[in-house]
DNA sequence: TCCATTCGCAAACGCTGTTCGCAAATGAGC
DNA sequence: GCTCATTTGCGAACAGCGTTTGCGAATGGA
């Protein structure tokens, strides 16, 4: 019965009887961690994350009830990443702080915006950035909708304009581009004609993260 | 042959020599997304998808190089929905229409807002809605990369929103806020437990949708 | 009619997540 | 120190997946 329908978070991770467990799930979230950074998401398989460490793949049922779980856990370790110190009174500057970080922490993790977008769970770890976020909008107006949205915005916003500057796999990108020039070439898209046609921009002046977030977490603070 | 390093857009569909094909990419999409439509887009397998046209899964590689392209095709079939009538003027209104035509779409595809935050390719049917954002902010200031950024950031935030408030697994989402009213219990978030012990919000007294929206757009076009 | 070319299809390959049954290991109670 | 309920480790297996391959059948131009 390791698979219930509760939380992994809230299943206690050791039986207090019978034979006590080899490995725990740290270990096996570190196991995968490192699989994910290295090869990509799609080599965390069960089979090669048990064979890392030295087992077969029925032995990590007995620490996670399904592959989801695993990824969940992998998520939530990366939240342990945040420095969150004291705010410094300006929520927005903090809040945009807590982004730039999450930014941060993407970078480290290439697969880690796709699962944040997909995905939407909270562990221990990520509660406490959640908390964090929560605090800051404390004294402002808005009810709890409002203020979890706002959460779930900031770090999906950020996960989106991460995921773009990453591009997970150039060759599709490369496609991409082959067709829209294709387009270009015809008579039906001016716009996507003239856009390409424009010099490409020697240097961004600034980065766009910073400046776009400020905005839209102004706007959704509602100053 | 089938696999070329050219996007499925720019092959041609049918050979002109030899033994004609007896379907069509349109008839396979059209069966893959049906598939999707009803039961996920877990359902959406070769297999599944052959046995529907009634056929077997090694033959729709005559017609797709991967499953990508045939979810890619999937997308871009879904971009046949929009109505992209005459601009008003407005750039944030127009803007926040095409947003608003695109989160209808995907409420009828409940798969499609994963997809769209996932991969990101571009067929005919989405280089017309493309285009026509693009024509809408062609005399705003803007290279290019700033101008497919928005682009991409108007979809992505749509199919966040989208995918928030269908919550594809409302089994996942009650593990979820299981725990986080047990957390609330406890004594080390204070800011969670006040969010959740406040009145559930009889009603939210509009769509938050149109509004955040309408800031982010403002804050990207740079007014 | 010939023939290059394409298509349909059945079989197979390697991989996946997950389940199951049983032997081994453990600590509590006697 | 032994018993025994309980848990763990693990090998084997299952069903399903995406994809490849080889070959007979179908086609239209020469």
């Amino acid at each position: 019965m390791a698979g219930r329908d509760d939380a992994i978070w809230l299943r206690p991770e050791r039986a207090g009887v019978g034979r006590p467990a080899e490995r725990s799930r740290a270990e096996i979230t570190a196991a995968a961690l490192a699989l994910a950074d290295s090869d990509g998401l799609d080599a965390v398989s069960m089979r090669r994350v048990a064979a890392g460490l030295g087992t077969g793949p029925g032995s990590l049922y007995r620490y996670v009830a399904t592959r989801g779980e695993l990824l969940d856990m992998m998520v939530d370790a990366t939240a342990a990443e945040y420095r969150l110190g004291p705010p410094t009174g300006n929520t927005v500057d903090d809040l945009v702080d807590v982004a730039e970080q999450a930014r941060a922490i993407m970078r480290r993790h290439p697969w880690l915006p796709g699962q944040l977008t997909s995905r939407s769970s909270i562990g221990p770890h990520g509660a406490v950035v959640l908390e964090y976020v929560l605090g800051l909008v404390a004294d402002r107006p808005g009810d709890a909708r409002a203020k979890l949205e706002l959460f779930a915005v900031l770090m999906g916003l950020t996960a989106l304009f991460t995921q773009n500057e990453l591009t997970a796999d150039p060759d599709a990108a490369r496609r991409q581009a082959d067709y829209l020039t294709h387009l270009a070439g015809t008579r039906d898209f001016p716009a996507l004609t003239a856009l390409l046609a424009g010099t490409p921009a020697a240097r961004p002046p600034d980065d766009p993260f910073r400046t776009v977030l400020r905005r839209v977490v102004a706007g959704l603070l509602g100053d």
